[in-house]
RNA sequence: GCCCGCUUGGCGGAACAGGUAGACGCAACGGACUUAAAAUCCGUAGCCCGCAAGGGCGUGCCGGUUCGAGUCCGGCAGCGGGCACCA
């Protein structure tokens, strides 16, 4: 029996489309464009699975766009900058860079042996100055048009990374890499002002119908546009004013507190002068801000003595107190608490005494009777006991208030935002240089562009913690390029987030030397067709790189705002765990079924602990290396295995089996095409149009129908269904046994379909098939994809369901379109049919035609 | 706590737009070939009753709409995910 030689077909058609270059890609205006993307890998050193499922998906993609005649540009590169160069260079002493390099072409190698359709002559790194200079001078127009600034702020400081963290690298109060417990610190920092684009951010999801909508709501959801108003509340007895921010402008009237942040300026100043604030402060500061804590940590105030007037009413005064639960750096800092309508108020007024004021009435309550218990209610209702705002309910009365706020002048209508500044100064040697330089008499000093770029030393000492550019010996010593005099370059790095919120325009014109890509090559490509990645990436890399694409329009570089036209987040790959007796974590190599079916340990038969199935992680030593896979099996095994049943945006779970499973296949349908070939007729061979037969027509009616769902399902992404549409049909050709000429002919038709549309998924297998039908003049991968003949889409007759009170009775077989009358009378008479029907006479019978019928007695 | 998603055989999953539930696989079982095993081929297979013909039940649970519900509506449960003192 033949067996498919995967590994030297393997090899031959990889460099074979290496050779020719079947997939570089070359703009060309008078060709419609599609560019596939799979978010570039950081080099680690080896793939991972989520890697081959990853590139897997985007190729069936770019393939399959490519057969139906788009110019498809298909790019790969590396993000190349980060912490892991930097702690091997630490452990193992060996340089970043070299680190780094090392890693790249050990990966490359390993992506190449999956065969992708990829433009390697696009190929960049982002920690190489030819790319990097360009992020610096883009940084600089940004700079000049106030999109990047410098500030003193408080940052999230990892004390493991020993650097600063963005907002969304800190996962519950921890560093998202380092997992360490992140401490505040007031840095001076760079950032770019992504909240600039807040508004457009926002609402231009709307227009994103080609990404998942989990995706929309989670930047939604971190946007976090919330409006309302701004109050100022006048202090009394003394000079100054508490401005307060509020989405409950209409709830002023059942107001009966104020609180301040900890960190307010006004409670600092407060502090000074009263011990025991200054205490409180202190320990407020102090409070971790991990879940844990924030659950057990209750609302805590300390009254200042301080009172302010109402905005509406100077009668009216509220006690002023500093607060654990008001935050600094949301809406003022200050809040006037209505403990009627806020649970958190609420929680606040019962445990110091503040009165609870309802003043929304809920819908069918009674005004005279209506009070809060343990629940503040938050729902709508009219509004009472609120003068002017009397009647109004929720909507209007907030309106109603915020006018009479401005009207008084103590306020006016504001929109916040959960979303910050994007700080990324890293205090780190392997990152993109900050290119400014700090001049004592002039201040931050832009590099002239014509040094840029501002490249790395490489001669850098990781013997000591910190950042060795900071103590580097000469590197960051400069003359001010304004005055002359010594000065001292910006030591800070970029975070790495902002290498990757470029690539994908870089790609369009990956050689550019003045610019980053020129505009033309970038109106082309751009935006990114189809996006593939992690669902991890939702807000960081998605949300970063709409920004920048606004920004690098902004500069002038290109004109667009949203990159990813279409987007699909893959799941997770998962396998088994399992523990030895000892409980330490074991490699699935590790482990085997003894004969009794328990898993053992390969050396020494000891019991293993099954686990839970989940995601491949190193930690849990439940990976498998798809090298191994591929030097065993074959890329096309990994790949259909990849693409069968699982659908792509769920986790798939990798077993022994399934890929066992894709191996029989690869080679049934090796066996298939070379048993078969033998007696086929020469390629071009058409098969008559009629008098196929009956099982002819059948056949030739199956090959249509594959090719319209198995193309729609590939252009959903839905490999699973096309791997199973094609299963099909190949089992169909299998069990076709051709005798006539008519028949061989009609054979190589459904066996070319059947290779053309397999072709995007297992790519080598299915151009050795393409040759071994005989096609020498022409590869696989230049062939067109087939197009369905509606002829044969239909059927002359249909088998249709009949029911007898909506249970299945019979089965008809009718022709197509025929009238109600017919198949009333063909159901009726059915003999299956008349027994279920008892003897009775029909009431009622739904014929909907070429479906189904009812009949109902 | 708030928001979102999911729940179909032993398992992964199909089912366009309310119209034959379980396609296609994995695992399993029976058989053929083989000294044997592997590989391959043929066959069985939602569950229950039945030799069969056939019948009953069945898409997490309860209810509703409909001639007809996995699909639509209301409620509940379980699982997964996102956000979280966000004023």
């Amino acid at each position: 029996m033949s067996r498919y030689p995967f590994r030297a077909t393997e090899a031959k058609w990889q460099k074979i489309w290496q050779e020719r270059r079947c997939f570089e890609a070359a703009a060309d205006p008078s060709r419609p464009k599609y560019y596939v993307l799979e978010m570039f890998p950081y080099p680690s050193g080896r793939i991972h699975m989520g890697h081959v499922r990853n590139y897997t998906m985007g190729d069936v993609v770019a393939r399959l766009k490519r057969a139906q005649g788009f110019n498809v540009l298909h790019p790969m590169g590396w993000d190349a900058f980060g912490l892991p160069a930097e702690n091997a260079a630490i452990q193992k002493g060996v340089h970043p860079a070299t680190w780094t390099y090392a890693n790249i072409a050990e990966m490359r190698e390993q992506m190449k042996a999956i065969g992708c359709s990829l433009d390697w002559s696009r190929e960049i790194a982002t920690c190489d100055p030819a790319y990097y200079k360009h992020e610096q001078a883009m940084f600089l127009d940004m700079l000049e048009r106030g999109l990047v600034y410098r500030k003193e702020s408080w940052v999230n400081w990892d004390p493991v990374d020993q650097t600063v963290l963005a907002n969304e690298q800190v996962i519950d109060g921890r560093g998202w890499r380092s997992g360490a417990l992140v401490e505040r610190r007031k840095l001076s920092q760079w950032f770019f002002r992504i909240t600039a684009f807040a508004e457009e951010l926002l609402s231009a999801l709307d227009r994103l119908e080609r990404w998942p909508e989990k995706v929309r709501l989670m930047q939604r959801n971190w946007i976090g546009k919330s409006t309302g108003a701004r109050v100022r509340f006048d202090l009394v007895g003394r000079e100054g004013v508490i401005e307060v921010f509020t989405t409950r402008p209409d709830t002023l009237f059942g107001a009966s507190f104020i609180a301040l942040a900890p960190d307010h300026p006004l409670s600092a100043e407060l502090a000074r002068r009263d011990a025991a604030l200054a205490d409180f402060i202190a320990e407020c500061l102090r409070g971790g801000t991990s879940e844990a804590e924030i659950e057990t940590q209750e609302k805590r105030g300390f009254d200042t003595g301080l009172h302010c007037r109402h905005p509406f009413d100077p009668e009216i005064e509220l006690p002023v107190y500093v607060a654990n639960f008001v935050l600094m750096d949301y809406g003022t800092g200050a809040i006037f608490g209505c403990p009627a309508h806020d649970q958190r108020d609420l929680d606040f007024a019962r445990k110091y005494g503040r009165p609870v004021i309802p003043v929304v009435l809920p819908p069918d309550a009674d005004p005279a009777t209506f009070t809060i218990g343990a629940e503040a209610y938050v729902g709508d209702g009219r509004l009472y006991r609120s003068r002017f705002l009397d009647g109004l309910d929720v909507e209007s009365g907030k309106r109603r208030a915020t006018e009479e706020l401005e009207r008084l002048g103590r306020g006016q209508g504001e929109t916040t935002w959960r979303l910050r500044d994007w700080g990324v100064s890293r205090q780190r040697y392997w990152g993109c240089p900050i290119p400014v330089i700090h001049c004592e008499r002039c201040g931050i000093v832009p590099v002239p562009k014509e040094q840029l770029p501002v490249e790395l030393p490489h001669d850098v000492d990781f013997s000591r913690p910190g950042n060795p550019l900071d103590r580097h010996p000469t590197w960051k010593h400069v003359d001010c390029p304004r005055c002359g005099a010594p000065a001292r370059r910006e030591t800070d790095t970029f975070d790495t987030f902002v290498e990757s919120s470029w690539y994908f325009a870089r790609f369009c014109d990956a050689h550019a030397t003045e610019l980053p890509f020129t505009r033309e090559a970038a109106a082309y490509w751009l935006p990114v067709d189809q996006y593939i990645g992690g669902i991890e990436h939702a807000v960081l890399h998605l949300l970063y790189s709409r920004f920048y694409t606004r920004a690098m329009s902004a500069c002038g570089y290109l004109d667009l705002d949203e990159p990813f036209a279409g987007l699909f987040t893959q799941g997770m790959i998962t396998h088994q765990t399992f523990k030895d007796e000892a409980g330490n974590w074991l490699e699935p190599a590790e482990v085997v079924r003894d004969s009794a079916g328990n898993w053992v340990t390969v050396r020494g038969q000891r019991p293993v602990i099954a686990g839970r199935v989940e995601k491949m992680s190193k930690s849990k030593r439940n990976t498998v290396d798809p090298t191994t896979i591929i030097e065993g099996y074959g890329a096309d095994t990994a790949r259909l295995f990849m693409l069968s049943d699982s659908p792509p945006e769920r986790d798939l779970e990798w077993t022994d089996a399934g890929v066992d499973g894709a191996w029989r296949y690869i080679n049934r349908l090796w066996r298939l095409v070379e048993e078969r070939s033998t007696q086929l007729p020469p390629p071009g061979t058409p098969a008559p149009a009629a008098g196929l037969g009956e099982k002819g027509t059948a056949l030739r009616r199956q090959v249509h129908k594959t090719i319209a769902q198995v193309t729609s399902e590939l252009e959903r992404l839905h490999f699973n269904k096309a791997v199973a549409l094609l299963r099909e049909l190949s089992n169909a050709i299998e069990a076709f046994a051709p005798e006539t000429p008519a028949e061989q002919a009609l054979t190589r038709e459904a066996l070319e379909a059947l290779v053309v549309m397999f072709g995007p998924m297992i790519p080598h297998l299915t151009e050795e098939l393409w040759r071994l039908l005989g096609h020498e003049d022409r590869l696989l991968v230049d062939t067109p994809w087939p197009v369905a003949d509606p002829a044969w889409l239909v059927a002359d007759t249909v088998t249709i369901a009949v029911q007898v009170n909506g249970k299945r009775r019979a089965e008809i077989e009718l022709p197509r379109g025929c009238g109600r009358e017919e198949a009333e009378a063909r159901a009726l008479a059915d003999p299956a049919v008349q027994r279920a029907m008892d003897g009775k006479p029909p009431r009622r019978v739904v014929v909907v035609p070429d479906k189904i019928v009812n009949v109902v007695v």
